[in-house]
RNA sequence: GGACGAAUAGCUCAGUUGGUUAGAGCGCCUCGUUUACACCGAGGAGGUCGGGGGUUCGAGCCCCUCUUCGUCCACCA
């Protein structure tokens, strides 16, 4: 049901078939009047745009239909689309990173929907371990628990509870955005069937030989109480001191080393002192031993290369138990480690009855002091050192050595190649690096995690026997037959081993080899959107996973294996959104706004927008909401312009149309003009650029081409240019269907980034019929659409364009002599042009009327090139040269001539500079003979345009007096 | 200590392989209730493209160097 059939019904009729009829301007307004006002009222069409009641009525519609369900078609693989969701905490909250992040996939699956993709965009959530666990042992300690007082299984029963009560908000909240995803095939990293893949990866990573299990220093976070892989320890630059200490020599007493630290309190741990075996100072003390200050007793003194001389005196004191590095030295040299700290980061008895019990920074402060009464404290120096910070709880790791679940990567070197030859492509480029260092340099992955919440390692240990024995353990998805003589491993695996199958997991893979119809259609999918700070953490593995997991199992792939098994095409990394400070946003500085809020101040449309159109491409996002209104202002800018088109069509109620042909049909060639071409060529040029604007991932360049087309070329120009004609019965047909065939594509080309208000006009314009969708119809490129225009008799003339560009020009030039005369408001001015050639003429001529109304004059005079200007009305006038000759302001009698003068003259010079640099470029002979003809074409008829004004104004001035 | 990015109008940014007089939005100034829009329209001011060298007929763009800011990586205690 069109627009013109319903339009006549009365409203109370609208309202009985809200949910059958298209729902219109008029329909929705209709709705509004009459909540407001009594329903006789004739409706009035709000002049704001209104986007709350309209997105939520368009996405619940959508929902209904079911528009965002993606089913496989095995028979046509190339429409194959398909984007995972950066899967956020279950528990978190919408932020603004979000906002983009789940922007840009919207534009692309919809604008591939359009193209009759089938689109899935696959969203969901991560179980995310810590941040979870932590929460819900945040609660239980209100009530005074801890989760070892439930147990493991009430724990996660609890967890569950609360994950299912607070969890998915996030999910919520992106509908909001208007995010199109797929929502029945919603993923969970804790699901049965994901787990299950999760598991089974381990299984399938262990009986490969990539998994094993040992004693290593790990990162250890004393208030997670858990370790942690590298990639999720921040290192922070901390002020801190460094001490300056004398150790005796116990075999030459009364002489001492001096040796530094940053951390005394480790002291009792320290089983050794180190100097580089090449260090002249010191050799002939290697072997010897010096006194531990605290519990006192002889340490050896060895030699390392891990020693850097030159920093400060060059000897280090080994703690084999609490550095990374001391307990490599300690593994070289047999030196006995000494854990002087328990988990929680506080000092154990090894640590000596001073320090027993203390907090590690307590312990420090303390530490110090008993080198100052003891006689070994040198000096304190402030110092700045990087610090590892757990990201989770955000304080310092501790080096500790503990039994863990290690992977060694798998298909390092496919990876690697994946992105050097191109199966997978970074967008920005740049990021390829950083990707390829970190590979270049990998580390073993430290998986298992000392928590409760998530996949419990598939490992179970034969009772009482060495569980670093392979021979005592059951690895399998299942437990061993009889379950009474193991105990199953109590660590979970880290979330990333879980998230790495993202792209797998979801689409229905459980082992390799194995596939699904999704799978099988979806893999690998097109395009991962994500922030690049997680191109260890995930992006990398991933790539890793799909290489491993997806197919039989193989050792080494070859290019076409690679190109099966990546998990993804593209991936663009869109930047950090920060404040308008530049500070990241977080919870704490309270810098970020509610996305919800900004929902509902500028509508979920403008929010898109105005983020799409402030994000740089590949750098860092700068917040302000100016720029979100912005987003808002143009949606209002094309409500209005809608409004527009219906209020213009007033006698001739607007048709059904569903097709280019039809509004096509509408067009009389004959009577179209210049800025009827020009408009219908700056459509189908904009058409082309956003069309390889969005391939490229350049969503700038999206942007800003429906603003500059929009705005400026149809509304600030066209629209404006049309008036009269539409006033007029023998062209507003024409005109009608020209301001449709411009506003159905630009809907078309806007819908993925603003879905909500396309989807509105597009069906109250009458575009499509109300059981159709926007999101299902595909812009006509800008080629189609010159080709159809053609074939109904409009060849697109390009002299008319280069026409229209002249009448712009024209209209600038007077309103800009009428505002320098202080007459911009008045409409009745008097316009005298010496048009400069018959074909300026002509144009003026035929132009007229526009002209008048556009510069507001009521006569704008023609008169040839050679007339007398030194009489009335030119003489003493004002005047502008314009590319269609001289125009002068009649305003005889009122001319301020001296402030005219001014004017004059400085234009005058402003000539004078360009002419003299056209001049000595044109003559000099280099350029002349060496510039592409093209380039000294464009150069010499500057000069001369550029001439030829000088020349005017200068009669202009003369004519002053 | 390495690597990468940024520096263009008061602010935030465009500027695709070097090529006519460097653009946009916001902000600012002047004017405007013209029958879509003041979430608007018209006009205007404002830039030695971070500094210094170089290549070229020609550099915002390419090369070298310096400065400032930012990010990532790294076992100097």
């Amino acid at each position: 049901m069109g627009v013109s059939t319903f339009r006549k019904e009365h409203p109370v009729r609208l309202l009985c078939l809200e949910k059958s009829i298209s729902w219109s301007l008029f329909s929705m307004l209709a709705t509004n009047a009459a909540s407001r006002q009594t329903i006789d009222t004739a409706p009035e069409i709000p002049k704001a745009y209104e986007p709350q009641a309209v997105e939520a009525r368009w996405y619940q519609r959508w929902l209904d239909a079911g528009c965002f369900r993606a089913q496989p078609d095995a028979a046509r693989p190339e429409r194959a689309h398909a984007i995972m969701m950066p899967p956020p905490n279950v528990t978190g909250v919408l932020h603004m990173g979000h906002l983009l992040n789940n922007t840009i996939p919207d534009i692309l699956t919809r604008r591939a929907r359009q193209e009759g993709k089938l689109a899935l965009w696959l969203p969901g959530t991560d179980h995310a371990g810590i941040a979870t666990q932590s929460r819900v042992e945040k609660e239980l300690r209100k009530i005074g628990k801890t989760r070892h007082d439930l147990g493991r299984e009430k724990f996660i029963e609890t967890a569950v509870q609360w994950r299912d009560k607070h969890g998915g908000i996030i999910l919520e909240q992106l509908k909001k955005l208007g995010a199109s995803c797929d929502w029945d095939r919603k993923a969970h990293t804790l699901d049965p069937d994901y787990s299950q893949a999760v598991l089974q990866a381990f299984v399938t990573l262990y009986h490969r030989g990539y998994i094993y299990r040992g004693k290593r220093m790990v990162n250890w976070c004393p208030v997670s109480l858990t370790g942690l892989s590298d990639e999720e320890v921040i290192m922070k630059p901390q002020r801190g001191l460094f001490y300056r200490m004398r150790y005796e020599i116990v075999e030459m007493p009364g002489q001492f080393l001096e040796i530094g630290t940053t951390r005394p309190e480790t002291i009792p741990g320290d089983t050794a002192v180190a100097v580089h075996p090449d260090d002249q100072r010191y050799t002939h003390l290697i072997g010897k031993h010096v006194w531990r200050p605290f519990p006192r007793t002889p340490i050896p003194i060895v030699a390392d290369t891990l020693v850097e001389r030159d920093f400060g005196s060059g000897v280090l004191k080994v703690t084999p138990a609490h550095d990374k590095a001391d307990f490599e030295i300690g593994q070289r040299h047999k030196l006995p480690v000494l854990d002087v700290m328990n988990p929680d980061g506080t000092m154990n008895d090894l640590a000596g009855p001073d320090l027993a019990g203390l907090d590690r920074f307590k312990a420090r402060a303390l530490a110090a002091q008993k080198l100052r009464t003891l006689g070994n404290l040198i000096k304190e120096e402030p110092y700045e050192n990087n610090v590892g910070f757990s990201e989770r709880a955000d304080v310092p790791i501790e080096p500790r050595l503990s039994e863990q679940w290690f992977i060694k990567y798998p298909k390092i070197d496919e990876a690697k190649r994946a992105l050097t030859s191109g199966h997978v492509r970074f967008h920005p480029e740049r990021w390829n690096k950083v990707y390829l260092h970190w590979l270049n340099n990998i580390q073993d992955w430290c998986i298992s995690r000392q928590l409760w919440w998530g996949h419990r390692i598939p490992v179970w240990y034969k009772k009482g026997a060495d569980r670093n024995d392979p021979a005592n353990r059951h690895v399998a998805l299942t437990p061993p037959p009889n379950p009474e003589n193991w105990e199953q491993d109590n660590d979970v695996l880290d979330t990333w081993a879980s998230s790495w199958l993202w792209c797998l997991a979801p689409l229905g893979w459980l082992s390799p080899g194995q596939t699904t119809p999704a799978l099988k259609y979806w893999y690998p999918t097109t395009a991962l959107v994500t922030g690049p700070d997680i191109i260890f953490l995930w992006v990398a593995r991933m790539i890793i996973a799909g290489l491993e997991f997806y197919g039989e199992e193989k050792t080494i792939l070859t290019d076409d294996d690679i190109r099966a098994r990546i998990p993804f095409h593209d991936v663009y990394f869109n930047g950090i959104i920060r404040d308008a400070q530049g500070r990241k946003m977080s919870k704490s500085l309270g810098n970020s706004p509610d996305p919800l809020d900004l929902f509902e101040k500028f509508g979920a449309d403008g929010v898109r927008l105005g983020l799409l159109s402030i994000a740089p491409k590949g750098q860092d996002i700068l917040f302000s909401e100016d720029r979100i209104a912005q987003g808002r202002n143009f949606c209002n800018k094309l409500w209005n312009a809608a409004r527009f088109r219906q209020m213009a069509a007033k006698d001739s109620p607007p048709q059904l149309a569903n097709s280019i042909g039809q509004i096509l049909a509408r067009i009389n060639p004959g009577i179209c003009d210049a800025d009827d071409h020009a408009i219908l060529a700056s459509l189908a040029t904009t058409t082309d650029t956003i069309s390889n604007a969005l391939a490229n991932f350049d969503f700038n360049t999206y942007t800003s081409a429906l603003y500059q087309f929009f705005w400026t070329d149809f509304c600030d120009w066209y629209v404006e240019a049309s008036k009269p004609r539409l006033q007029d019965a023998t062209t507003c047909p024409t005109l009608l269907a020209i301001h449709d065939l411009c506003l159905r594509q630009f809907l078309l080309l806007l819908h993925p980034v603003a879905p909500f208000i396309t989807e509105e006009l597009y069906h109250s314009l009458g575009y499509c019929s109300a059981d159709t969708y926007i999101q299902n119809i595909c812009p006509e490129s800008g080629h189609k659409l010159r080709a159809m225009l053609a074939s109904s008799g409009l060849q697109l003339n390009p002299d008319a364009i280069a026409q229209t560009t002249l009448l712009r020009e024209f209209t600038t030039a007077a309103r800009s002599l009428k505002a320098q005369q202080n007459q911009a408001a008045r409409k009745d001015a008097h316009l005298h042009l010496l048009a400069k050639d018959p074909a300026a003429h002509t144009l003026a001529e035929t132009n007229n009327g526009k002209l008048k109304k556009l510069i507001g004059a009521t006569s704008i005079e023609l008169h040839p090139a050679e007339t007398d200007t030194s009489t009335p009305p030119f003489n003493a006038n004002p005047a502008t040269p314009t590319p269609l000759g001289i125009l002068f302001l009649d305003i005889t009698g009122t001319v301020d001539t001296t402030a005219e003068k001014k004017r004059l003259t400085r234009e005058l010079e402003r000539l004078e500079k360009l002419i003299t640099t056209g001049q000595a470029k044109l003559s000099n002979e280099a350029f002349v003979s060496k510039a592409p003809p093209q380039i000294l074409k464009g150069a010499r008829q500057q000069l001369s345009e550029t001439q030829a004004k000088h020349t005017e104004i200068k009669r202009l001035l003369n004519a002053l007096g």
